[in-house]
DNA sequence: TGTCAACTAACAATCATTGGTGATACCTTG
DNA sequence: CAAGGTATCACCAATGATTGTTAGTTGACA
């Protein structure tokens, strides 16, 4: 996504209006690689703005979302997660225990379908999830108990 | 999964017991390439038995779950999929249009991670999900309008 | 045949998300 | 700078998928 500054530009020439919660907001996405759900942006914005509304992050976030700025991504850890690295086509690793999210950088150009596998699909793009351990739970798993905060239904 | 037969054998041997109702659900899933959600498994059901309830629908695709007979998914439409082809690893094909799931027992080989680009995580499994547009949704896309019944969120 | 799990109906609760309200704040354009 | 209108807030309700609860009935199986 674009810096605040240009989000700012951004928003008013869409006809939204600049709020000190949206600048805050844009701010806190600002080179955000967790893959933050609408929750976890809105605990980090009231540590700035002790009143600001899940419903204004949803809001943001969704406008956020609808000019391509970040995307939305289901991950199956049963929350939307927002990741502001649309320029960088990738893929993501997901953390079986924590449900954390990591950018992949790789590209895997040997992933085009052999004639006919496609039954018939017109196909659009390919998404990869690698699932595993990230290196926190890793360590937690290996040594003793309690990992990180365990995040939504499995699989 | 196994057959019907198996699976009866199986849900004794584990404590359950089989009900005409369960003995349903198995024949339903059998060879069932659509990886139904628990909503249309119930309605197929219904067909059999007009008054099975959803709740047991639930309750059995729990238990084959966790007795590895099929796989639940999540693709991004909102509800769980299951998927009765637990043998071959196989990868999914999914419509963005009408939410429509189907297998891809393609292989990739060279879907390992460069060395270091794993951010310390220990992998799993990948999973890759291809989005496009199903043949059905193809046909209704290009010719005019409504295509078949559009299900859950974006993406 | 008896026991106990499974079934049903009906309803409430969950969780993430979205929708309404009315009132206030404040951004933006003129 | 002032007007006008959107964003915000708090509060509360609704959604949709799923799970839990209850209580009474059926039926599997040793």
């Amino acid at each position: 996504m674009r810096t605040p500054d240009e989000l700012t530009v951004l928003f008013r020439s869409s006809g939204r209006k600049v709020t000190a919660q949206r600048q805050c907001i844009f701010r806190l996405l600002q080179g955000d690689e967790t893959h933050p759900s609408a929750e976890s942006v809105h605990v980090a914005a009231q540590l700035e703005m002790e009143t600001i509304s899940l419903k204004t992050i949803y809001q943001t976030l969704h406008d956020l979302t609808e000019l391509g700025e970040i995307a939305a991504l289901d991950v199956g850890t049963g929350r939307t997660r927002f990741d502001p690295n649309v320029e960088d086509p990738h893929h993501h690793l997901v953390c079986q225990v924590c449900g954390s999210v990591r950018d992949l950088v790789v590209d895997f150009p040997d992933m085009s379908l052999p004639a006919g596998a496609d039954l018939g699909f017109e196909l659009g793009t390919a998404e990869v999830i690698f699932r595993g351990l990230c290196p926190d739970c890793r360590k937690a798993t290996s040594a003793r108990s309690s990992p990180g905060v365990p995040v939504g239904r499995p699989a």
